[in-house]
Order: structure tokens, then sequence, then C-alpha cells
DNA sequence: AGCACGCCGACT
DNA sequence: GTCGGCGTGCTC
């Protein structure tokens, strides 16, 4: 008797556990662990989706046992490592198995049960005549229908949709010879051109031994045409499954050859592909100003872990800013790269998927959830920009992809590089600690020096001449590149900041009916909108408070920027780049086209502009506000601030062409923005670290943050002290907890959010109360209570 | 999550 | 007397 366990699609804590099913006879050769299987589950017949995770010759539950009611994958879809490292993830992020199994797969992969409604009597035939979906069914026709279905009229399937649909296109086969094609035209009428166009195609074609695609003629012949020869017999199709490319332009060029590297690159590259060839699991932290060649280091990686029949895996932290980086490592190994990441459809992203798995892919370049690319064998593996902060997941797994590449790169006995420009404090102190091999490259290529940074001082900055948040020396420097037909860019950073309507007369400002804040104003859809949770009303015109009319907009949002700048210098053209700009799919890489065709003079937007942008003819960096970011209570504040002005900056001017920075600043005395003004990472990395070691934070402290939330706010603030009672219990002298507080956005979705957060050095006990904490909250989620445990978050608000 | 079992109010 | 409300407990 051969059993399988399985890990069944219900997501909480009570069902977070295999469950033995009986393998029929006819799936016994078949079955493996990895696959997806479909399985009834509780009472009715409920059907789901399931993984398998272990095979056994006897079952440890004594009930009886349920079949295996199908196997849904031909091959595995997680191997034995990534099977492994799904375990692993639930256990360190608090999370469900199967949450963790859905997140590694691609999203074409989660089948979920329709269920359908049959008829099965003539009574059942009237109220439904033909099979139908049941939540298609309209709400009243409901009732009715249940009741049909407890009579015997009616009756339950579920169907299993999975989404995994291979794409595939026509290709033509011709059916006759040569001379039966020949035989065939001289029948034909004289004024059948296209007949006969499409009979010395096929001819040709058949002595060529080619079967064209659909696609790839259809300039030549009309569809129709074809759809008629094979009614004739004259040819038929055959469908082949293809891939959705999602670079097609990128198809068929010739590949970059290697660069030649500097002194430093060369000792950087040596030393990492030293430890690839020895499959020496060591990370190395790879230190790089901006345009210090680090692309072309980890390519020369990359291609020595190839050259051994090895696989590579490269993180980046959002492809859809960082096209360049695509392109280099595609120009460089060709076909041989698949790219993942949240830009690409779901088509498209489970055909690179699929690319990998079937090892034609052996390059992997990807954002935070391809750390889960099926790769086998990977000789190395690369993170750049590793301090970015969308490595961590916000939701459920709560995962790192930084400690995802590490336990990987553990188990298949190979090295890590982390490349920053302004590592995060975490890794840098690990370096220093010399857990990792600190790797530097500190010149620029071709030695081009770093721009200039001027610190403006806001506080002066409207005695000065300074206007609408723009200062004299900032609009003068914008102005003197609009003489030169030169290009700037202009970073607001929005990060605690969002634009919204407050009365003047008695300071009401619009909040959301559902969530404790401020709506914000969005002028394409004219409507103010909660950033939370969606609600979306008009914008009113008279105060809802006080009835007055005196209601305006406030905040900084690059609108209201980019209508100063039309004020301020009205020759300018600007170009706004933001969430609101870029929603759409490929709207970024539009707008960075434009800037680049020099559309515009003046590039502006948020965050997103900081990374990865490569423009030769922008030589004035602007930062509007540099210090928003500051005031949050959030101990990486200073960390962000630095990280973004230093990535900025490096964006001004090139070889011919030098650039210079401009940074306004109510903070000009503040230690992150003064290292970043003189680019010293090393400087703000000790005093940091200093800050740090005062607060108790880290990289001297682990930190977890427990959230609970319930529609009742005294229920909610209950179960937050209790929980921290029992964790105090635990606890060593060592550990500091900070809370139970209040959210800092007290309600969302209509929910009331406590917080606390734990920081310590090392608890023993910590997991296992956690565990049971999770465990035990879980039978009262059904009363209305949420719990949420995230290690390491990135935010504390 | 879903579905069934189970024990208390307004109806044929 | 029954139909049905949703509390609570299990799912191989």
């Amino acid at each position: 008797m051969q059993i399988a366990k399985v890990i069944v699609d219900v997501p909480t804590m009570q069902t977070d556990r295999p469950f033995d099913y009986l393998i029929p006879e006819a799936l016994e050769d078949t079955i493996q662990p990895g696959m997806r299987v479909w399985v009834g589950f509780g009472k009715g017949s409920r059907k789901l989706m399931g993984m398998v995770i272990g095979l056994a010759d006897h079952a440890e539950f004594d009930g009886e046992l349920k079949p295996i009611l199908a196997i849904l994958d031909a091959a595995p879809v997680l191997d034995p490592e990534l099977l492994k490292l799904s375990k692993w993830l639930a256990d360190t992020t608090f999370a469900f198995w199967i949450t963790c199994v859905q997140t590694m797969l691609p999203a074409q992969l989660k089948a979920a049960a329709d269920k359908w409604v049959h008829p099965l009597t003539p009574a059942g035939h009237a109220l439904i005549p033909s099979a139908q979906a049941l939540d298609d069914l309209p709400e009243a026709a409901l009732a009715p229908v249940l009741k049909a279905v407890q009579h015997g009229d009616l009756e339950v399937k579920y169907r299993l949709h999975d989404r995994a649909k291979v794409k595939t296109v026509a290709h033509i086969v011709p059916d006759k010879t040569e001379a039966e094609y020949a035989e065939i035209k001289q029948t034909l009428n004289g004024n059948a051109k296209q007949q006969a166009h499409l009979l010395d195609l096929l001819t040709q074609w058949h002595h060529q031994n080619l079967t064209p695609a659909i696609p790839d003629v259809k300039n030549e012949i009309p569809r129709a045409q074809i759809t008629a020869a094979v009614k004739k017999g004259w040819l038929h199709l055959v469908e082949q499954e293809v891939y959705r490319d999602p670079y097609p332009q990128m198809q068929g060029q010739a590949l970059t050859k290697p660069l030649a590297l500097t002194v430093d690159q060369q000792q950087v590259v040596d030393q990492v592909t030293q430890a690839v060839d020895d499959h020496d699991p060591q990370t190395f932290l790879l230190e790089g100003v901006t345009g210090s060649g680090k692309t072309e280091v980890y390519l020369q990686i990359i291609a020595q872990a190839l050259q051994q029949g090895q696989t590579a895996l490269m993180l980046v932290p959002e492809i859809a800013l960082t096209p360049q980086m695509v392109k280099r490592v595609r120009g460089r190994f060709g076909e041989r790269v698949a790219v993942l990441h949240s830009g690409l459809s779901s088509g498209e992203k489970f055909d690179e998927w699929r690319r990998i798995e079937r090892h034609e892919a052996q390059v992997v370049v990807g954002a935070r959830s391809a750390v889960f690319a099926p790769l086998t064998n990977i000789g190395v593996f690369i993170i750049d920009e590793e301090h970015e902060s969308s490595y961590k997941q916000a939701d459920a797994p709560r995962y790192h992809a930084r400690d995802v590449v590490l336990h990987r790169a553990q188990t298949m006995h190979a090295p890590v590089v982390l490349g920053s420009a302004t590592p995060s404090l975490e890794s840098r102190a690990r370096a220093e600690k010399g857990v990792y091999t600190k790797l530097v490259l500190p010149k620029r290529i071709n030695q081009q020096p770093m721009p200039p940074v001027h610190l403006i001082d806001m506080r002066q900055a409207y005695q000065a001449g300074g206007r609408d948040g723009f200062s004299k020396p900032l609009l003068d420097a914008l102005q003197q590149r609009l003489d030169r037909h030169e290009q700037s860019v202009l970073l607001l950073n929005k990060r605690g900041f969002s634009s919204f309507v407050m009365c003047r007369e008695c300071g009401y400002k619009v909040q959301c009916p559902n969530c404790d804040i401020s709506l914000t104003l969005h002028m394409d859809s004219h409507s103010l909108k909660c950033h939370y949770c969606g609600h979306e009303e008009p914008i009113p015109t008279t105060c809802p408070n006080c009835g007055s009319k005196k209601i305006r907009y406030y905040g900084t949002g690059t609108e209201k920027v980019a209508a100063s700048l039309n004020q301020l210098l009205p020759q300018a053209r600007v170009l706004r780049m933001d969430v609101d700009t870029t929603r759409k799919k490929g709207s970024h890489a539009r707008l960075l086209k434009q800037f680049g065709n020099h559309e515009a003079d003046i590039l502006l937007g948020t965050q997103m502009i900081a990374k990865g942008l490569d423009f030769p003819d922008v030589t004035l960096v602007g930062v509007i506000n540099a210090d928003t970011a500051l005031g949050l209570p959030d101990f990486r504040a200073g960390e962000r601030t630095f990280q973004l002005l230093t990535q900025v900056s490096g964006r001004a001017g090139r070889a011919d062409k030098p650039g210079e920075v401009f940074i306004q600043t109510f903070n000009p005395e503040h230690y992150a923005i003064q290292y970043a003004t003189k680019q010293d990472y090393e400087g703000f990395f000790y005093a940091e670290m200093a800050i740090r070691h005062r607060g108790d934070y880290p990289p001297y402290f682990f930190t977890m943050k427990l959230t609970v939330s319930h529609p009742d706010e005294a229920q909610a603030a209950k179960a937050i002290y209790s929980l921290a009672a029992q964790l105090n219990a635990v606890l060593s002298d060592s550990a500091r907890v900070l809370g139970p507080t209040p959210g800092a956005i007290a309600r969302l979705k209509k929910r009331y959010y406590y917080q606390m957060v734990i920081k310590y050095k090392r608890e023993p006990q910590l997991n296992a109360a956690l565990a049971k904490i999770l465990d035990e909250t879980q039978a009262s989620v059904k009363n209305g209570f949420q719990v949420a445990i995230d290690p390491e978050p990135q935010s504390f608000m």
C-alpha cells in the first residue's frame, strides 16, 4: 500500500501539516514528491489542490484514507531542494507551509477548484438548463439552487481550473507531393491568384522540408486561404508550443564580448571565481561606488559558473526600474538567460519559469521572488543593490530574499556576492566581523570624479530668493541647464509625504471612512483615494465639516511641484514620473525613452528615478526635500536617506560633461546628509553603527514585530497585552520589548491594529513561544482576530 | 477555508 | 411540533 503525504491548499494553522492519502495503483509509479495533486478534503466532497511532500509505505493516520484523485503535473514542480526550502521558509517566517509553496511557484500553477451545478432531474433542468459555475449565479438564484441540490434535482461537481495555459502556434505542414501540387495548379481558375500563390509556396516548403508558423506567413497569405486549403487536403496544421518571450526585441542579437577589467575589477573577479571553482559557500560583500563597473564583474563571474557547467542566480531590486541590467545580462548570455519580475504577464512568467525548469535557461535575473527559481546546480548567487528594502516581502511569507539566497547557497555549496554602493548596515557589519569577505571597487571606471554636491539650507532659502519649495541656487542651476540644452533630474523624496485636502477655515482633513488616515489627492482621476483600502470619493468643493468653501490642496506631490516648475520656468518641458504616471505596464520604459530622446528638459520623480538612470546629458541632479524621511519613527531613516542621496548623486554627469548635485534640506547638519554630501560611506557606517549600538538596534540586536488586529479596538488591545505578558515570561533580561502600542495607522480596512516589537540578541525560546502563540491565536481567528509575526521588519510603524 | 453537527427562536 | 439561525470543531 502506497501512501502520499500531502499538504492541502487550506492556509490555516490547524491544517498546516501533511495528510495521508492513498495512491491509486494506476498512479503508483508516476507520483513523486513535489507534484501537485487533486484531493478530496473534509466533509462533503470538497476538492482541493495539494502538494505531495513525501511518500510512505504505511499510513500514520488510522482512519479511513481518501485517494489521490489526480496528478496535476507530469514532473515535480518543486525539486527536493526547493521542497525542503519551502519547509524551511515556513519555519523561519511563521507562515503556512502551503502559502510558502504557492509563493515559490508561478501564479499560473495556483490551481483552484470551482463548484459547478449540473441538472439531474427534469425539475433540476428547469432551474439550470445546463451545467453552470456556482459563482456565476446571481445572488437571488442561489437559495433555490441550493435547495434543489438537497432535493437531488441538481448535483454539485468540482471543476479544477489550472491556469497553466501553454501558448501554441499553428504550423503549416504540406500534405501533398510537388507533383500533386503542380497538378492541382493546372485545374485552378485563371483568376484564383491567391490559391496559385499558396500552391507555389507549398511546393517550395515541401521541397525544403519546411513547416512555417502561421504568424510568420500571415502577410503573404490570408488566414482564410489557409483554412480553405486545410479543407481541400492540401495541408494540415500542427500546434506547436511556444514561449512568450518578454524581450522579443533582443532575439538574434550578437552577444557582447567580456570587457577588459581594471586592476580592481580583476582582483574581485579572481577572488570570487576562485570560490566558484572551489564550491566554497562563502559570502562576499562587494562595496563599489556608482560607476565602478560592478555589472561587468557580475557578468564575468556568471560566465565562470557557466563554463563549469553550473548555473547562476542574480537578483536585482525591481527590474522594471533597471531595464539596462537585463539588457546587459541578456546581451552577454542571450537565450540562456531567463528573466522573472513583476512587469511580466503571468503567461510570460510561467514560460520563463518553464525554460528554467527544463534547463533551457542557465542564468536567471529577477526580482525578489526569482530567488525561488527552479535552477539546479547553482554555481554562484548575486544580489545587486543588496541594501534595497524591496528584497523583504511585506506580507506572508515575510521572507528576505537575502536570507533565502544565503540558505540556498549553503545547500548548493556556492558563493554569494552581495553588491552595493551603500551596503545595508547588517551586511557591512558582518563583513566587519569577518563573516563576509569584503571586496571593494573604490574608483569609478575612467577615473571620472564624483560630481560636486551643494547643500542648501532651506531654512534660509526664502530670504535668499527661493520660491515654491525651490531655492534660488537650484532655480539658477536649472535655468542654466535650459540655456545649455542639458537635462536635469529632480527627486522628490515622497516617503512620509502625501498630498491631501484640508479646510483652511477649520483645519478639517478628509479621512478614509474605513482607515485611520487622510485621503490622498489624485488630480488625474479628480478624486480622493485611500492608498490602503482603495476607497475613492470625489474632491469636495465645500468643507464637509464646517461648510466653508476655503478648501485647498496641501502636500508636495509631483503634480504640485510640476505645476510650480511650470510657473517658475515656463519654457522648461517637465516629465513627471511617479506611481500615478507609471501604473500602466510599459509606461515606465516609455517615459524613460522620452527623456532619453530629449523630449523633456527636466525629469521629475520620486524614489524610482534614483535607480539605474543612465542619461549622458543629465548634468544636474536636484533633491527637492532631502529630509522628509528623517522625521519618521524608524531607526533606518538615516540609512535610507543616506542611501537615496548617494544613489541620486551618482546620476549626474558623464566623462565629457561634468555634473552637479543640489540637495535642499532643513537639516543640513544631520550626519546622514553630511556623509552623503561627502559621498563617504565608511564614515556614515561608523557613525550609524554608534547610534544603533546606543539604541540596541540591528545589527546589534535582532528584531521581531507582532501585530494583532480586530474589528473591535478593545479586543485588539486586550489581545496584544496578553501576548506581551506571555512573551515577557519566556524572554531573558537582555531582550527589549517596545510597546505594545497602537499601529501608526491604528485603523485599516475597518480593523484596529496594535503591535509590539521585540529586540533581542539570543532568545532560544522565542521561536517556540511565537509558534505557540500563533497556534493558540488561530483558534480565535474566527472571532475576528488576526495575528502577524514579522521577523526583521522593514517598517516599524 | 468550508462544511456538518448541534442546540435555541418564529413559523406551516 | 418543524425550519433555520450561526457557534464550534474537524478535515487524511
